[in-house]
DNA sequence: ATGAGGCTTCCCACGGTGGGAAGGTCAAGC
DNA sequence: GCTTGACCTTCCCACCGTGGGAAGCCTCAT
């Protein structure tokens, strides 16, 4: 995805309704630091620079960069991000495969809200049956060490 | 929580019912890489060695990496179970203090799982409205994009 | 004695984010 | 004009937990 580098003074894109990194970020939620990185991992297309080195970012990167914060925010990964930005970039491609997508990870999350599911019944149903006084018996420790008769999951 | 360094043949730590640390990975479901890493970072006792520089695990070794294992299984960070582990070597200390970190860590439980389900609700419902056909109109994008008129979170 | 397979240490990788140092630049105020 | 403070740049390091792999010993069975 290069992009030519635009090389004006700073005023010059001012009027021109280029933003500066920090404002991105403020824009965007997106740390400075977030966007650099996702420029150097080519999630986001080498910014244009003034002449003194600052990047520029133009609505159409804020734009990118809320899809991406967006996406994070819904658990995407870095690479299904990538996955969904070139069916973005690309309009003409069929919607099913972003349903795949977001069926797939759909998925995955169900599996992993089971898993946790299940710890956080584990624990809570250890914690209930501990007394939490002063007695050392506890049948967390115990669960932890093996001890218990009767395992919890 | 140092502990003498044996320096046994290895023929005589057979003897001796130690292990080495291919037999504690086995035993214990812990990788013999993770065996190391938690010896590095103290949360296992440094190992006695053979002449020949073996590892060894006494039974008692095999037993806190099970713990460890376990409580890894119920979501505990390596800090957590530090402390979890200094609870099981004092067993004087009162339950409260075990108590009070499972629940602590159940309601961080609670927090992922209730955010992972938003999540996975919103990803459903967008796939649901997705054709998921040859038509590039796609609610899934067009939410990450902004662009659509209702949010779903 | 040889070879397979275990062990050792050491370094590197991942994903995603943040911290901070050292230095250049811009705008505002005097 | 010059200073000051806020911003920008690059670069390296950290976290957490785990795995991969290289290079080099060690042990045991044949």
């Amino acid at each position: 995805m290069p992009r030519p580098t635009l090389r004006p003074e700073a005023a010059d894109a001012r009027a021109q309704g280029l933003h500066t990194i920090g404002e991105a970020a403020e824009a965007t939620a997106v740390s400075a630091k977030m966007i650099r990185h996702y420029e150097s991992i080519g999630l986001m297309p080498t910014a244009g620079r003034t002449f003194a080195g600052y990047r520029l970012y133009a609505e159409s990167d804020l734009h990118r960069l809320r899809f991406i914060k967006r996406a994070r925010t819904l658990g995407f990964s870095i690479k299904e991000i990538e996955q969904l930005l070139s069916l973005w970039d690309d309009r003409q491609r069929a919607s099913s495969e972003v349903k795949q997508l977001a069926l797939q990870h759909a998925r995955a999350l169900e599996q992993k809200i089971r898993d946790m599911e299940s710890m956080r019944a584990t624990l809570t149903d250890l914690a209930r049956r501990c007394h939490g006084d002063n007695h050392p018996e506890c049948p967390i420790l115990e669960d932890l060490a093996g001890t218990s008769r009767k395992a919890t999951n």
